[in-house]
DNA sequence: GTCTAGATGTTTACAGCGTTACCATGACGG
DNA sequence: CCGTCATGGTAACGCTGTAAACATCTAGAC
């Protein structure tokens, strides 16, 4: 465990490969991220990778999974910050700005199905649940299709924002991402601005 | 026009390429089909391509133009076929069925933004107006508002099914394009939303 | 009919990619 | 001190997209 700068053999080259590559992907627009390109940040030679890697694959299932982290990260800040009953909205709102702010890492995110068993999923999976929850009064059925639909809504409008097939625009998030619009009749337990 | 086998100049390649490309991606998962594997199919040197296309990004939004007449096609028969009142949800349904049934295809007709002008992509827009239209009695704005949830709900439910994330399940797809569950409060004026 | 120009095809080549086989270095346990 | 093994590098293979130069067929002018 040296660290030492120019030793030859890198200490945590898994790492700096991690972080080259993130900070490779956040400047991007597509997920065009090549293993040469990664090794070459990390001032290392390809095949190095592969004593770390068994192929680009696993490589990019890891920055996936880092990216699934900060884009949880980024909803449940947004939920906390939020007024109690604006939280879900909060983190369908925080998704999709999520994606625009960095596209190729949300893409990179969801083109590895490997992130199955990660952490960072499950705390994903059970926000979105809890929130659905508080939406539906406690009707589990109900709460599943909800998330289900919130997840589908708020992926979709990221996807056809980052595909040029909507126009990337606050408002517009905003708007399609409203509680009242989505889930009109939901939530005669928590919600503060009801219908009059 | 010589049309035999063994003429020098093809004839119709660039009808050929798209042909060959179209068979190709239909019978695939991801969309890594290469410029050269659809030279290959047709017979014909890589570089043959380029008197055709400028680029494979060319080639690639040819097929996606493709893939979006057919996606399109889908959805006007379903909504053609279902009785009036599920003419929405019918063409919701058949999109995510699209997508599961040619995830290849569909991929890459919205990884290429150049499909902006295309036709089939302004029918498309028509149809989704129309219907949303139709579910909120008139209201532009409403249904400007609802095409793009739609939308959304329909595009999300798919990517996501098609990057694993969620079950390819048919119950699933008719559960969450429910247009009870996702408008009900609709075709009957339903002003009563507007935001302040 | 012949000639010529342009459209359409081929061959060759180059740089970059992911990946494998093999070699070099150096850290560590005996 | 020395061997072993994790961790690095080099060379090479087949693939990719693409440019340059060459070949062939077609179409129109005379």
């Amino acid at each position: 465990m040296s660290t030492s700068k120019h030793a030859y053999h890198h200490g945590d080259l898994r790492g700096a490969l991690l972080a080259h590559g993130l900070r490779l992907i956040e400047a991007r627009d597509a997920d065009t991220l090549s293993l040469r390109e990664v090794a070459r940040a990390a001032g290392v030679s390809a095949t190095a990778v592969y004593r770390h890697f068994p192929d680009k694959r696993a490589l990019m299932a890891a920055l996936a999974d880092e990216g699934l982290a900060r884009l949880y990260e980024a909803q449940a800040g947004a939920a906390a910050a939020a007024a109690p009953g604006n939280a879900f909205e909060a983190t369908g709102r925080a998704y999709v700005h999520f994606a625009l702010a960095q596209p190729a890492l949300f893409r990179l995110t969801f083109a590895y199905p490997d992130v199955f068993a990660d952490p960072a999923g499950d705390a994903a999976a059970r926000l979105l649940h809890q929130n659905a929850l508080a939406l539906t009064g406690g009707d589990e059925d109900e709460a599943k299709l909800v998330a289900v639909r919130a997840w589908s809504v708020a992926h979709g409008l990221a996807m056809l924002m980052l595909d040029g097939r909507l126009p990337p625009d606050a408002e517009l998030i905003d708007a399609t991402i409203s509680a009242k619009g989505l889930f009109p009749n939901a939530s005669q337990g928590s919600n503060s601005e009801a219908s009059p």
